[in-house]
RNA sequence: CGGGGUGUAGCGCAGUUGGUAGCGCACAGCGUUUGGGACGCUGGGGUCGGAGGUUCGAGUCCUCUCACCCCGACCA
């Protein structure tokens, strides 16, 4: 159950693993490249899920669910999208013990099926914007793969939408892309840097991609989320037109948009320690653990009764729960909540029965230094204020440690030192050959363009050219 | 597909010059324990990744093969 973790100093590949694994967020599986979600995993994942739906319902969009499988003719229509996703799609050639006439493509992401059918669908302005986003898996033949981060088969969402003109669509872009950002920073604690794609890195069938950046622990960079402006690639090759208010043939505008499992992954690196996860209590299943203690029957009878107290009350306003096994002793239990990463334990023994009190330990902490007693009476306001108070420290935690390693090169040498060091953020003329020569010299890549920037003139940290912006370097997942 | 590594109990490992498989953890039962990873006793659990070969005899030697992990190329 509890194992020994390789700590993050030693091996942060391993240790990552291994957490993974122990806190049961996941396990490999019997297929290559694949992996079983575990309930403890799921449940963050859920809880991603419920906030994002949350938001996109609110935003006027619709669920809906499109098949697995995609007709491979479908596929080949786009050309820069074949291009990028023909050497990572599964084939089926085979069906009911018959070769299929025409192979079926097991979705990597389902532009071209969706749109299938937004062609039949739309016929005039009226019946735009079409605002639609589906909760599915899709499988990418991957190289390597790492749990979460990177898998053959993952969960995720994917919008798609289709809108009268490009200017509702790049709004509809950006739109999505705050409410990524604000998962991210507000639910996740997670800082990360909004930014433009460069060409190179943007979605295969897309104008252009817009992302959210994250450094991991190991101070590498990780995608955690894109929004595409797909202008009319897709309309253009599926045919979706409508008529405009001046009975005009136009042709739509289009979006698509997703996160995918791979943000539990970053919650791991971005969070955890050598003690193994550390959950921001707004994305914890559990965000409170109570531990009670006892060494004699009556105790116990006296310790549970004051537990079932707290569960019935502070269990109705937080995710909370009681471990009463009794097999296992209270430190056990202590560092088996500390790896899974519970924000807050609250161990009650006989004495804090007697005094009417518990003891108060945060998971974002050394815990047995910052220890409180706190009035059992007061609980439920202070354990408010400590899961607020938690949450806004895992995040302060993050942006400090990407802000120690965030580094502004102004050469190619002293960039290639940066990236082995964290991020770079640097001048960049925006040209495709400093792009490629740096990702020779470096093993970095250009991350993103942030949007938060002030554009002034500089000169490029690769070519020494003008420049008028400045890019993320990093070497990324 | 290249480089490295590992396959022996659920997990982590040992197994000598070939002689018929063991340790720790976990698991089950009982008892004592419980404020930072408790302890004792008893017990269950193995086609040694697979195939072939050498041998009286193979976990061990030889050949082939498969799987997985890590590092690269590809990618959310």
């Amino acid at each position: 159950m509890v194992q020994k973790l390789t700590p993050r100093s030693v091996d942060d590949s391993t240790w990552y693993t291994d957490v993974v694994q122990a806190a049961e967020l996941a396990d490999y599986s019997p297929v290559r490249g694949c992996m079983v979600i575990r309930p403890y995993g799921y449940a963050i994942w859920e809880s991603m899920q419920q906030y994002l739906d949350q938001r996109f319902k609110a935003g006027g969009h619709q669920p809906a669910y499109f098949p697995l499988f995609i007709p491979q003719s479908f596929i080949q229509k786009e050309a820069e999208h074949i291009e990028g996703f023909a050497p990572q799609l599964a084939v089926v050639t085979h069906g009911g013990g018959e070769k299929l006439e025409e192979p079926l493509i097991v979705r990597p992401t389902s532009e071209t099926i969706i749109n299938a059918m937004y062609a039949k669908w739309i016929r005039s302005y009226r019946d735009l914007p079409i605002l639609y986003y589906q909760w599915c898996n899709v499988v990418r033949w991957e190289m390597r793969t790492r749990l979460f981060l990177r898998t053959t088969e993952f969960l995720w969402h994917e919008g798609h939408t289709a809108h009268a003109t490009a200017d509702e669509a790049m709004k509809e872009v950006m739109a999505i892309l705050d409410i990524y950002r604000e998962l991210a920073q507000n639910e996740m604690a997670m800082p990360v840097i909004p930014g433009r794609k460069s060409d190179s890195e943007k979605f295969a069938g897309a104008d252009a991609t817009w992302t959210i950046e994250a450094m991991m622990g190991n101070k590498w960079a990780l995608q955690a989320g894109t929004s595409h402006f797909l202008g009319q690639h897709f309309a253009k090759v599926f045919n979706i037109q409508f008529l405009d208010e001046s009975n005009q043939l136009q042709m739509v505008w289009q979006t698509s948009w997703a996160v995918t499992t791979r943000l539990v992954g970053a919650l791991v690196m971005v969070h955890g320690d050598d003690q193994g996860l550390r959950l921001p209590p707004r994305m914890a299943p559990i965000q409170v653990v109570l531990v009670p203690i006892w060494k004699t029957e009556e105790e116990r009878c006296q310790v549970m009764a004051v537990a079932e107290r707290v569960r019935a009350e502070l269990g109705q306003h937080v995710r909370l729960k009681v471990d009463d096994r009794d097999d296992l002793s209270p430190g056990f239990k202590f560092n088996d909540w500390e790896m899974r990463g519970v924000p807050l334990r609250i161990e009650l023994g006989p004495k804090d029965v007697q005094n009417n009190q518990a003891v108060l330990a945060r998971r974002d902490m050394p815990a047995r230094q910052n220890k409180c007693f706190v009035s059992l009476d007061a609980l439920l306001s202070e354990v408010r204020k400590l899961l607020d108070d938690i949450q806004r420290n895992l995040y302060a935690q993050a942006l400090r440690f990407r802000d120690e390693n965030t580094f502004h090169p102004g050469n190619l040498e002293e960039l290639t030192d940066a990236v082995g060091k964290g991020f770079a953020r640097a001048y960049w003329c925006g040209s495709a050959e400093c792009e490629n020569r740096m990702k020779e010299t470096t093993r970095a890549t250009i991350r993103c363009v942030p949007m938060d920037q002030e554009k002034e003139p500089g000169h490029c940290v690769i070519c020494g050219q003008a420049a008028s912006e400045k890019a993320i370097f990093a070497r990324s997942f």
